[in-house]
DNA sequence: CGAGTGATTGACTTAGATCAATGACCGTGG
DNA sequence: CCACGGTCATTGATCTAAGTCAATCACTCG
């Protein structure tokens, strides 16, 4: 979730914080759900690892947006939440969030919104997964995320990040990248990669 | 979403009734959305066409599912939807849902926990994707569709529908099907396949 | 009966995973 | 202040699993 505007202030008020160092988790999957949490800064993934210690990347929640939304309605966590950077959060507890959407009917309305775009979004990363060749896959990417100019991308987070993202590994990605730049299709510097043409 | 409990007679009566033949379509991408589906009979689809027209299964919704609940907040679908069988479905005005929502704390819940479930899935999807080997793949998906026994898996559709829920040519998954069973790991019979040994 | 689709298997190719090595950079503790 | 450990970025060599192309058989539906 982006924003967590339609949460009351009586209810922001009422959150813990906590701050985590990067690399350190905040739940773990199997864990009971206490609450929302709040990110007020850094940023949080959400992954989940599979018995051969495979880690498959969710959801990245940077400040000012919400993590494990859907958690509300389940008794346990069903993924780790790690600190990709250091974080700090807050948690608003299960009990007053729930109260506050059974109250108050804008709150409710806001966060199905969120849940709902949250369903697309994650559509849209299962539909890039889709996407066998690493080429297409990075541009599929690169399309969904320019900025307002059409051909600038900004990046967030290491290449790496980006690689777990895409469902490549680093190497795959560090190549690729290199190719498209070779052939003229795009252009890096820092963090942001440019497109020769727009989308 | 599984089922449709929470909608109030009254909205339930107000539906229009609209039969698909397999493979006709109830909206495609860019459509503007007109309210919620509710599957009666048959099989509807949601998938996504990319360029090249390669398919991603997104979603499927039988008998007594909905279907486009994440659209009631968007203007446009963002996929097609497909009749994967002969279907008859029931269409409920966006209006009228957004509605019984706003009125009704306990359809908001349910509504709520619907999406919030959703988006779980759509992770346990995604996770899915994320593991390469063909074996584990289809192993993952086993262990997560085992009946009560913790032995059998009822098949729904045919196995071409598997395979691209699961991110596989069909192809792959014949031989990764035939390679379990001679290795001893499942036993096939019909719509069903039964584990050698509960998970 | 013929068209269309699903299920299945074979042969071949290739893209990306894997393993490995290097240089840059960054924070930190002595 | 600098050496050291850690991570990121990058590139090379090799290997293999899955994709692609292709053919066959069974089945169903009109």
């Amino acid at each position: 979730m982006r924003d967590a505007d339609w949460l009351p202030a009586e209810v922001r008020k009422s959150g813990i914080t906590r701050t985590l160092k990067r690399g350190e988790a905040l739940f773990r999957s199997g864990e009971p759900t206490v609450g929302l949490y709040h990110v007020l800064s850094g940023t949080v993934r959400l992954v989940r690892v599979d018995g051969s210690g495979r880690e498959t990347f969710l959801y990245s929640a940077d400040a000012g947006g919400t993590l494990a939304e859907a958690s509300l309605f389940s008794p346990t966590y069903h993924c780790d939440a790690i600190a990709a950077t250091a974080a700090s959060v807050r948690l608003y507890p299960k009990a007053a969030i729930l109260e506050v959407l059974r109250r108050s009917p804008e709150a409710a309305r806001a966060f199905m919104a969120a849940l709902a775009h949250q369903v697309m979004d994650l559509r849209t990363q299962l539909e890039r997964r889709n996407i066998r060749a690493a080429r297409d896959r990075v541009w599929h990417f690169l399309a969904l995320n320019v900025g307002a100019d059409g051909v600038t991308v900004q990046l967030h987070g290491s290449l790496k990040d980006l690689a777990t993202d895409l469902g490549l590994t680093h190497e795959a990605l560090y190549r690729t990248l290199a190719r498209m730049t070779a052939a003229g299709e795009i252009k890096r510097s820092g963090g942001k990669i440019k497109l020769s043409r727009p989308v």
